[in-house]
DNA sequence: TGTACATCAGTGAACGCGCGTTCACTGATGTAC
DNA sequence: TGTACATCAGTGAACGCGCGTTCACTGATGTAC
């Protein structure tokens, strides 16, 4: 029987990589205690550390927040490509996309809330320069692939615009109680998501036809 | 030339209307300096009392807080039924609800924070059992009405939905300077916002014939 | 290979702050007789 | 109309709390010679 090597041994004076322990820690508060929990000096008491060490991987606790957003961001971009995946397969629809997004805000609800308090206080969606990574830019290459040349270039951007702002707002409102009834009317939640998904032009006229 | 009565008196120690200053002291507070500024200590402050006061007319923090968003949501709804009286003229488009909804949280973006952080909290928008003063109640009237009996009431729920996520979702992101390219190249806020709200399948295609 | 030393990444105590809430109180109001 | 008294709506001092941030420090690491 292998014994691990990674024993009970005291935890060194020097962490390793304590920026990405104190990512990980304030995710892990993020889900267990919501955001409102989401202070400094918890996320290095859950990091099993002094106050003052996140001050040396981090400005200031805007800046630890700003990164955990960001790669909130990168994380739900990534949710997105894999969904997109599928509609190149012709399997799927463009409303998967949106479901795909509902979906991620849902499983990480108080990690979303971070993601758009940053968004709103630097007034941006964060923007990659690698398209592959980009979640907003996904969209919008799917409704290009789905448009075809039949749509403007304008026509597309403001598509995206509306599919992003559509779902972000089902993101945020989907657990109402005020629809509960519809939830069951139709059958759960993923036929809820795509019903309302599907009332948006974009998403249900520009259906791929491979 | 007349002088009015209401001279410097010195304030009488009974208030008159407290409950009213605090929740119009919050309001001022939130425009002046933020959603983040608003402590109940803040509220008693601007309103010229002591810290304990408001607990004469609200139970707790929350309690005022969900006071402020409900009467938010009232604003609001007032603000579509005028965009809604539009409509019915026929002069107007079913886009112009958006077009109000989106201008309200613009004009009071921190007591919109606060009307969705509190619904959030509630798990649900503020209903009112008064129809004539019921936000969503007011969309899904002109909807329905913009859709005649073609239309299923499941289908007109749905797109209700549809349509207030998206407006809630350009509202919280219209100022993200992603868009500014685009805005310019429409010509400006409002034309950026029309188009938008184009996009979404049941803003353009129930548009009213009569 | 061994040693001196600069640099780095932690510690832990302390700072001042504003917060929500409670408490015993007091001044004003209104009602019963 | 006058007075006693209950009730109401304020006061202001105090509580404990957790927070973000700073500071002088120390232990570990790595590099130059």
């Amino acid at each position: 029987m292998k014994t691990t090597s990674v024993a009970v041994e005291p935890k060194p004076y020097h962490h390793g990589d304590l920026r990405r322990a104190l990512m990980d820690s304030a995710d892990a508060i993020l889900e267990r205690d919501g955001p409102n929990a989401l202070s400094l000096r918890a996320v290095a008491r859950e990091a099993g550390v002094s106050p003052a060490a996140p001050y040396h991987h981090f400005k200031d606790k805007d800046e630890l927040l700003s990164a955990i957003a960001h790669e909130g961001f990168s994380r739900l971009s990534t949710a997105l490509v894999e969904a997109a995946a599928g509609i190149c397969d012709g399997e799927t629809k463009m409303s998967d996309l949106g479901v795909a997004y509902v979906k991620f805000a849902q499983s990480h609800p108080a990690l979303y809330r971070v993601m758009y308090d940053c968004a709103r206080a630097e007034d941006a969606l964060p923007q990659k320069p690698d398209h592959e990574h980009d979640g907003f830019q996904i969209l919008k290459d799917a409704l290009t692939k789905a448009g075809g040349n039949r749509v403007s270039e304008t026509d597309v951007h403001l598509a995206s615009i509306a599919s992003w702002c559509a779902a972000h707002g089902l993101a945020e409102m989907s657990s109402f109680i005020q629809f509960r009834s519809l939830k069951a009317e139709l059958g759960g939640e993923e036929a809820f998501l795509r019903g309302v998904l599907d009332h948006l032009g974009m998403f249900s006229r520009l259906k791929t036809t491979s």
